[in-house]
DNA sequence: GTTCTTACA
DNA sequence: TGTAAGTA
């Protein structure tokens, strides 16, 4: 299971204040009546409507009875574009420019709000027996797995020997239900391995694009912040979680409906084979 | 002639 | 999402 292009680098390049100097081709910037707007967009005139109707874009400025449109909406209608095309709804993409609103916004607070460094999951770590996670399973996990399990730093083990912090009860629900259903506990690992590795990679992009962006305020060639600094944008990184577990969810349903898709559609083409051979 | 709104398919 | 009618 791969997943594609992290969607956080890909949405950057739409938009401006994150896409100063860069490589992409800037829009060009001038003014729009919808008419034009349409056909630089490759859209209609009637999609350009029912955006700004689902608050996918905002509305133009009005000359008389005119809107007049810039290039911010330019950029913002080849990103729902270009979205579009790789699959998501619309709905999926009001909630990831939702989203990418309000992380942007958030900026406004910065140098106003002091932060505290904060623990990286808002879950607690839940302490339990180890025999109580082997019950939470069914007992039909094996002690190799619990080996796995500890490897990747879902479960840690204690002093005592005898019991495991969970780190994330949520994720190990999930599990013990899909057990349930009869996938094996290795398979899940595996695939949670294979996850993390592309999450982070994710996770890295959002780093890497606040602290990008937050670092230019300190003017281009002196390298760190000042050490004063830093709990703020370590605030700001927290607080754009949310918008980093939007594009996760994102693409991972969207992977998850190709992998589907092609799951079945494989099953469906051996079974017309297998229609075939026996005529 | 263009833009907007509304309504319908 | 396209199309049509009625306006400003």
């Amino acid at each position: 299971m791969t997943l594609p292009d992290p969607t956080l680098s890909f949405i950057a390049q739409y938009v401006p204040h994150l896409n100063k100097g860069d490589a992409h081709a800037p829009p060009p910037d001038r003014e729009y009546t919808i008419d034009e707007l349409a056909r630089a967009t490759e859209t209609t005139t009637r999609n350009i409507r029912a955006y700004q109707e689902r608050g996918l874009l905002p509305p133009p400025k009005l000359r008389g009875r005119k809107g007049i449109y810039s290039n911010a909406h330019y950029s913002r209608l080849r990103l729902i574009g270009d979205l579009l095309e790789r699959g998501y709804t619309l709905s999926t993409i009001g909630d990831l420019l939702a989203a990418l609103e309000q992380g942007l916004d958030l900026r406004n607070f910065m140098g106003i709000e002091s932060a505290l460094t904060s623990p990286w999951t808002d879950e607690e770590p839940v302490l339990m027996g180890i025999d109580e996670l082997l019950a939470m399973f069914d007992n039909k996990v094996n002690l190799g797995s619990i080996d796995k399990a500890l490897k990747l730093d879902l479960v840690r083990l204690e002093p005592d020997g005898k019991t495991v912090q969970v780190r994330s009860m949520r994720t190990m629900k999930a599990g013990a239900e899909l057990v349930s259903t009869g996938i094996p506990f290795e398979d899940l690992l595996e695939i949670i391995q294979m996850l993390r590795g592309n999450v982070e990679r994710v996770a890295n992009e959002l780093v890497k694009l606040v602290a990008e962006n937050v670092l230019q305020k300190y003017d281009d060639d002196d390298a760190l912040p000042p050490k004063e600094d830093l709990p703020q944008i370590a605030d700001l990184i927290w607080r754009l979680r949310p918008l980093a577990e939007m594009a996760v969810h994102a693409e991972l349903a969207r992977a998850m409906e190709k992998a589907t898709n092609h799951f079945l559609g494989d099953r469906l083409e051996k079974i017309i084979q297998g229609l075939e051979t026996k005529k």
